[in-house]
Parts: structure tokens; sequence; C-alpha cells
DNA sequence: AAACACTGTTTCAATTATTAAAACAACACT
DNA sequence: AGTGTTGTTTTAATAATTGAAACAGTGTTT
């Protein structure tokens, strides 16, 4: 299902994995901490981190010896393809809806049979979804994710029997079937809803972002608790990202 | 002068040399493209590629089988601290400077005896200065770089002579002494100026950016050509920089 | 249509770098 | 002063990387 390659370099492994412990809560972390968390020794931690520190890739706090993220990977993050030409020109049409909702807006891509979350403008209200730009999510409990299904994956069924439906709130779609039924109609609709699928009193409204070939890019979503998501608001909300994703089609005409 | 530490893994370091190669000029890249730029074997790079792929830090277009940058990168890039402390929160504030002056604003701070641009918005002008975020300049030619000699440099008379002061352009300070001069001028005035000490008939504004406890944290600029930069619009410019520099401080109060 | 030149990919023994445990030095508590 | 940390360095044993050469595709040229 999976075309990637293998690893064939292990030292360039564990140099990302030491990485991926970083995180937005997780902005500093020791050598010995690291050792423990990828259940190996001092010494290969820390060889990588010298090693990392000397590409600026970690930099070290000279306060208490610890190692944070470098501005090598800042550098090389506005470098990334997809970030330099399509974030930066969709951040302003983002901002607007999400201004015009009042509810926090995001925009996420198809990758690995994930939602991957590209950009976040938050809402103006203090209840706020806790969701991190880089991050993932599953397809089937979220409405990015069901979006995605249905414009971006032609193989949807084939996908939906492969990847595994866990449940995640009581209103998790769990049932293939039943979920197969759910992309047909959002296919129709043009939008897909997630009703408390992902957390219970959260609920969101996304439709897809394409070119003017009609080929999917992306997908968008406004989010909020269910308390400011009745069905009048929904389709008011519908409506801003139809609107939107109308806009972020004339960026790749 | 630098505290850096010695690469001990060498992999490691060969693994960033290539993500180094690709630039926003760069977005493609082949095995032997590659391994004829690094002066090195294609074995060893495709290695190496097919391993970052596996981490998807590095992505393969299926269309000519050509390697870019991976999402993994951007991901990584936004949990960089500086980033997300600083950047997001600013953005707004140097949209506006670049908007009031309908001139290119940028974001920089003070890094490795070098300037390291963090964030830029173009002006409304069609003839634009060619920076690129995440790239570093010399701190003796540029506005941004001798305000922070003056501000984020206590010991800027000794950095001032173990660092090169190469002649850019005719207007460039080669001189150690006149440099040091400038340096206490922009100390009492608060602002610097880089009348075309760095490209002939380009202009620049910078100030500090400091937190409430009057430490350096950044530097902001104004630049645009020496047509669109007389006496009067640069004290404009500056008064515009101040307040943008103020507003940032609250960023940190 | 066949030969050529160019990709990216795989293989292999020779070589080289990485490994992991233990000792070290430096700081911070009690 | 003593104990529990931390990051750092050293060591022979080990497991990894290396690079030339061959392979298998594409697309171009003759």
């Amino acid at each position: 299902m999976n075309t990637t390659k293998k690893i064939l370099n292990t030292s360039v492994a564990k140099a990302f994995q030491i990485l991926d412990c970083f995180s937005s809560d997780i902005e500093e972390l020791g050598v010995t901490e690291l050792a423990h968390k990828m259940e190996t020794n001092k010494s290969a931690v820390y060889r990588m981190l010298a090693t990392m520190e000397a590409l600026n890739v970690i930099q070290q706090n000279p306060e208490n010896g610890k190692y944070r993220l470098g501005l090598k990977l800042f550098e090389l993050g506005q470098k990334v393809p997809i970030n330099r030409n399509f974030i930066a020109k969709a951040k302003p049409h983002i901002q607007a809806l999400a201004k015009q909702a009042g509810e926090t807006a995001h925009l996420a891509i198809y990758k690995n049979y994930k939602v991957y979350f590209l950009d976040k403008v938050v809402g103006r209200h203090d209840l706020q979804i806790n969701s991190q730009i880089g991050s993932e999510k599953a397809l089937h409990c979220t409405a990015l994710g069901k979006t995605m299904l249905a414009f971006a994956e032609p193989n949807y069924k084939t996908v939906i029997k492969d990847i595994v439906l866990q449940q995640v709130t009581e209103h998790t779609i769990t049932n293939s079937k039943k979920l197969i039924q759910e992309i047909e109609k959002i296919k129709n609709q043009g939008f897909a809803l997630d009703l408390e699928e992902n957390e219970i009193g959260l609920v969101c409204v996304a439709v897809p972002v394409c070119n003017n070939r009609g080929e999917f890019i992306a997908a968008i979503s406004t989010s909020g608790p269910s308390a400011r998501f009745n069905e009048n608001d929904i389709q008011i909300y519908t409506g801003d990202l139809k609107y939107t994703a109308q806009q972020l089609k004339l960026i790749f005409s």
C-alpha cells in the first residue's frame, strides 16, 4: 500500500528520530533524556547532537546544557516547495475565512493516508482547538480527512478497508460500509462534516480546494465548539469555505 | 571566537549537505546532479536520498525521478522555538510596516556574527530586493548588521577586529576605526543606515527590537532603491520602524 | 530502428566509522 | 562534605558505510 523506500543509512534515521522527539510542548531536551526516550545509550545521542549542533540543526542552551531545534531546520523548512508556493499565497484567504466566521480555519493536504496540517488561523473566541501545524490526523474521524477520501483518493473504498477505523468518540464512524456511504454523500454535497467524531464537543466543516483542472490540491476547514455550530451556522460556514476554495483555485489558474 | 562543536557523525553531515544543495531557485535535483555538486559518488547520495525519503525528509518526483525537499522539514521548521514564538506574532506588525512605507520590510536576528533573515514582507513597488528568508548577510555592510553590532554585541569592538570587513561596494566601511565610530553613532541615534554599502542603488534603514528588560531580540528594517530614500523619506521610515519596534516589544512584556 | 547517452538503482568485498559501557568532570542539591 | 544528577570523553569490538562497476530503465540521436 505504501511505496516508501527502505532506510539504508541508520545514522541519518537516528538523527531525525532525535529531531522528532522535540515538539511544540517539548522545546528542550537533554542528552540523557533523549537517550532514554529512544532506548539507546548516551554516547550515540551525544555524538548526533554534537554533529547537528555543528550544522546549526540543533542548538544547545548554554544555561542548562539542554538542546533545542536549531535555525537550520527553520531555513530548510522555508525552502520546502509546497510551503513557498502554496501556503504563503493561501495565507490571506485562510485569514479572511477565519475572520469571517470568527472560528479557527485550517489548511491541510492529503499525505500518507493521513490529514497533514499545513496552516492554521485561530478564531476570535477564547475556546480554541489545540491543533498543530505539521501534525497529522486520521482520515475517518475528521471533516478534512473525509473530504480527502472523497476528493483526493480515487481508490477510497480500498483505502477505507485497509486503514484502521479507530473509535475515537461515540460518534466516530467505525463501520466500513457506513463510511463509504458517508463519503458518497460528501462527494454529492461537496463538503464534509465532523459532528463530534474526533472529539466530543468539537464540530468541523471542510471543503476541497482544487485547481482549474479539477484536481484535488488541499482541503480547508472551519472548526469550533458544537455550541457555536448549529445547522444554520454550518450552512453559513460551508458557504464561506466554498468561496475561499474558489479563491484558492484561482492561485492555480 | 566560535564555540561550535566538532562533527562526529559524517553520515549526518552528508545528509544535511545534500539538503543544503536545494534552494528556492533549485527545487529539484537528481542523484547524479547531487553527486557531482558534492564531489562524491552516486551510491552514497542515492542511499542518503532513499533513507531521507523513507523519513519524509525528501520526496521524489515520480514524473522525472528527481528529488525535492519533503514535508518533514516543513514540520520540523514549524517547531523551531524562535519560529513559533516570535515570527508568527511579529508577522502582522512587519506587514503593517511594509504597507505603511510601501517598501520591503525585514525581520532578522543576530547569529554566528551574521545577519540572519527570519521574515520578509515585500513592498508594493515593482523594484524589489532579492533577499531570502533563512539566508545570511554580513554585519558591516548592512543596516541590520550594524544595528546588531550596536545593540546585540557587547564586545562589538573586538568582533569588528575579528571579522573581515570586505569591500562590497565603493561605500562599504572597511576601516575598523570608522566602523566603530559608525556603531557609536548608531548607538546614540537608535537606528542604522545602509547607504549603498551593500549594493549600489540600495538603501536600508534598521532599528533594534528589544524586550521590556532592554535586551536585544531582533532587528527590523525597511529597504528600497535610493531614488525612493531621500532624507525626508528616511526620517519617516525611521519613525515607522521605531513604532513597530515598540509594538514588537509588547509581545515580550 | 538501432545505437547511444543519460537517468536512477542495486550489488559487493574492502574499508571505515559507529557503537556502547564505563570512567570523567562539573554542577546542584541535601 | 556527600550524593545524584548532568554533559562529555575514551576504548576496543563491532557493524556500518563506502565506491566502483554493473544493471535496468528512458529518451534522444544517428
